[in-house]
DNA sequence: CATGAATGAGATTTCATTCAT
DNA sequence: GATGAATGAAATCTCATTCAT
């Protein structure tokens, strides 16, 4: 009982946390920012962040986790309810375009932790895990489509990793000049493209 | 005479300082690094730096406008002796994708910039600049070869900017994670696929 | 009662900061003297200093304020229990000629803030209101002295700047030079003087 | 010959840099000017300044000995033409008004010298010899009216500080405000003031 | 005489972290 | 659990002065 309340308010104090430092960290940038800043957007003080989290580092790995959780969760939630792998791999490409149009933060704060790819190995961990997981999405929707027949017989792993590049390289394109050229369009164009591609014509 | 000899120096010494700060950023990255660390690498008093510029941020600044130059001049030069555009979208696809495996720092530093992209205007600007200038030297390729033939009459704009994203986005997935896949063989066969793609085969 | 212990603390801390300040200052002059040597003064760290003050310019600022704020109470206090004007103009300018003797460094300290007049919007407004309140308290007893037919008819704002100008002028010459003419002999004097010309002789 | 030419030069540049050292401190202040701005200033190197004065101590020592000068060879200049008591008097007061309205810059400088008064010795002394000098041929000219009778039998040293005092109060109060009140008309009412005071009506 | 590059000490300021309350 | 005052290390930047050329 006890315990568990412990672990409630603990849990939910981390949780206020790990938003405040995302909202913080979207608007002032992962390396502007104070442990005032998160207290101050927290609503507490800064030595009860020390409290639950061991150091600023712990806090921010923390947050990477919970925006790795969140991404995979809702690509998952989209495809959950979808059968047929065009219509599944249509919507994976949609989705990971999309993102970036609705939430632009999200981008921005992963492009900053991806400084520390090379100084922090608990994060490039959690980085490398989102990116093969993009891929192995990918991979499981392809050979699905190949054994139903729908899609042409290619190599998997290769078309994965190209169809994440894509979408990953227009994405940065993006973030980087907004306005260089129209995103939604060449978003809709590149998913049709890329299931024209591997859509098996001949098939049935 | 004395100008010459003046501005040879402060020429020099701004260059050394430059190449310094390469280095310290590749091995420390750009947010863990000190103005002492740039001094000892460039075996000079921290002082020295801010008489050739004016701040840490002037001096990063100029490392990125530099890296600008750089890679532009690199990919210039690999495609001033090719004439034909199948060639020389060979060559801007290939010397993209090696760069990387030749000196993979250029990357991780660039990566650093990025996270200027939303709090410092000039950066920005500069970071652009390298973007509009792949898409524009793969258009003009593009263009080219539509021109004489060899290419299919396709939505310029939109391919260049899918040639850039596919290159860069192998990158990425390639520095985040240099093991998940076969990077060399990868990006050899994405040159492939890109050319086969928008070859006119029925041309001439 | 917490939001009362905080500011007290604060209160507290700030007084102490200020009068730190106020002694490192005296012995040092405005220029010279560091925010260690405040720190130390005050027995405090230095990161502490900027805790209570957001910098040096604040912090001296504040200092400049209170020295005001000390010399227009001080004043007051002297002139608030005597009624008669021309006890009262007797006092003013006692009180004004004393300052210097009981504390000289008072003085020194405002030499120094002067020397802000041209570089410092706030520190300029903080010093003309002193003196614009030494010219207002003495209009004040003039007029008092006037309407009650103790004193001659005279331009009142003149003759308040020329007490004004006779009183500080002597104190200056007094601080430069300390030893080349009986300073208190002279306050003396030109009190007594003061009050003979304006004193309406002819009067009830 | 060699020496003289020396010696020449020598001068030459020290007057310069003087001269570029009063313009650069009335602009930045005593506190906020460096090295580099004398040069700049002046138009030579900063290691130049270095060859002609010992350092930065020794050249504001001379700007204020220089001023000095400057100040009591107007004086003079003005006084030496008059011969009666009462206009040189009148002379006195007016010339001493007047250099604050021509030449505002001239008293900022001092107060910043006066900052010294405390911390330099040589510097003291400098500003001393200066009041020192107002206040003897203040009483130089009282004591040659009172020997032609054309003055009252007052205590020359006590009228005479009493003079300067009105003065350098008046402009004190008029460089810390300047539209605190119409200075050149005050400036001409005291005068008129202290000589209808001191002048011998039942005389001759 | 003259230059200006180079030094290096020192100053202000920031901030993660600790800890007494 | 919670606070926020306090610490102190570290970082950037300034600048008088020196000295090789």
């Amino acid at each position: 009982m006890k315990i568990k309340e412990h672990s409630d308010i603990f849990d939910i104090r981390r949780a206020q946390l790990t938003s405040a430092t995302y909202n913080v960290v979207s608007q002032k940038g992962y390396y502007n920012f104070t442990i005032k800043d998160i207290a101050q957007e927290a609503g507490m003080s800064t030595g009860l962040i020390h409290y639950y989290f061991k150091n600023k580092q712990d806090l921010l790995l923390n947050l990477l986790r919970e925006i790795n959780r969140n991404i995979r969760a809702s690509l998952q939630q989209d495809l959950e309810h979808l059968s047929d792998p065009v219509d599944r791999l249509a919507a994976f490409i949609e989705r990971a375009c999309n993102l970036v149009m609705q939430e632009k933060n999200y981008f921005y704060v992963l492009l900053d932790f991806w400084t520390q790819l090379n100084h922090n190995e608990r994060m490039r961990t959690a980085i490398q895990k989102l990116y093969t997981s993009y891929r192995d999405v990918c991979s499981e929707i392809l050979n699905e489509g190949i054994e139903q027949g729908k899609f042409n017989t290619i190599d998997v792993r290769y078309t994965a990793t190209m169809i994440v590049s894509m979408v990953q390289g227009l994405i940065i394109q993006y973030v980087i000049d907004p306005v260089a050229f129209d995103y939604a369009h060449y978003a809709h164009k590149i998913k049709n493209q890329i299931i024209e591609t591997i859509l098996n014509k001949g098939g049935q």
